[in-house]
DNA sequence: TTTTCCATCAGACCTTAGACGGAGAAAAAA
DNA sequence: TTTTTTCTCCGTCTAAGGTCTGATGGAAAA
């Protein structure tokens, strides 16, 4: 029997996964939590050998629980079962010694899969992970305005928010004539045609000033 | 019986919702697909009662199935079941015609319970969600692209890919010149001055198109 | 120290966008 | 039927956007 303790705090992401890991003979749930505080005891108490953990969670987050668990407990594996996989969220995961990475778009026999394998001391990451960690392998370069320098960031945003290349010069207090050179190469560093497509891009990146409204 | 139809691209959320709501007697799950575009050929095929809809998914997001859903079969309760609660996505989620919206940390019986209110009627909104709606209520105004023609929708959504007015003739198949007075129709309708900043009032507002991949 | 990178600005040049006015045809609403 | 709305298109004009080349001073890295 492989001893499970899952930590979610979406109900039904934690439900689910639990009526689903009692239908497998081989794997026993031995406790389950809502938060990363919480699943850091129960895992402490419970020892159990795999943890399946979320790792954005509204009290405590589960890097943290992870690196804990992997402090106290290191023949414990966690993995790591997410919606993310972006960069802040991977790297920490796997620094904090994270056994495996799944998203939940794994089927629940790919997750049964993992929680046997981990058992028997293979790693799975999802491809679409796999894939993130080998582009930073072989280049450090990852999204396209990691190239971007401080200033053609700031007016990247200002881009993304609408403003004309005289606003954006009003605001930050330079020339026109400046904001048109940073415009050109935030459109060729992003490798785009216009500004519209330039605020597109920030837009989905999710390139916004934080507002105090 | 309630026939329910659950659209969510995490597996694990959509089997542990399933398994949930199957246990319920009044309850019928006909259907399920993990993406929006999927979702949508499934609600037209099915014509369930009630949709349980994700919104962030990979291909077609939730808000545009919304639409879709609502413009074809008016009587069918969508349920939006997401993990965020920003105004990004739940104005244009609850302006798509969602009937109720609840959080992915509400619990399985808050869930079956609102499927149950939406068939009798009732709308459920999470508590986070409800104060959202609250604040914007104060300060009610409606939509500005409701004033839109369909056409002109149409074109805004291609100014929110970044297209030119020459690309946006081409895919839409008239001359730049009818592009051209679209877009000043759209610009004077947005009260917006440019192009881009109605590419950021679209995606502000989940104007986007539904990708066949 | 030398080199590289960054932010700033300039002028010339061309392309695109957008405003304004006008207009025909088809469809829907009155 | 008449009226209104919508979609289509034209020409002209001005402002804005964007490219290219080049230049300066400062800061950081080599």
């Amino acid at each position: 029997m492989i001893r499970v303790v899952v930590v979610d705090d979406h109900d039904i992401v934690r439900k689910g996964v639990i009526t689903y890991l009692e239908t497998e003979e081989q794997l026993e749930v031995v406790g389950e939590a809502s938060s990363g505080t919480k699943g850091v005891e129960i895992v402490l108490a419970q020892k159990p050998d795999v943890v399946l953990m979320d790792l954005i969670m509204e009290n405590g987050n589960g890097i943290e629980a992870t690196r804990e668990i992997m402090s106290q407990l290191s023949n414990c594996k966690v993995i790591i079962l997410t919606s993310y996989y972006d960069d802040q969220q991977v790297f920490p995961a796997l620094e904090a010694g994270a056994f495996s990475y799944l998203l939940k778009t794994s089927s629940a026999e790919e997750i049964c899969d993992a929680i046997k394998k981990a058992y028997g001391g293979d790693t799975v990451i999802e491809p679409k992970v796999a894939n993130k960690m080998m582009t930073s392998f072989r280049s450090h370069q990852e999204k396209p305005h990691d190239q971007l320098t401080e200033r053609e960031l700031e007016v990247l945003m200002c881009i993304g928010e609408g403003l004309t290349n005289q606003e954006i010069g009003d605001r930050l207090f330079i020339g026109i004539k400046t904001v048109k050179t940073h415009v050109s190469n935030i459109l060729s560093k992003l490798n785009v045609n216009d500004r519209t497509q330039a605020a597109v891009y920030a837009h989905r990146n999710g390139l916004f000033r934080i507002k105090n409204s």
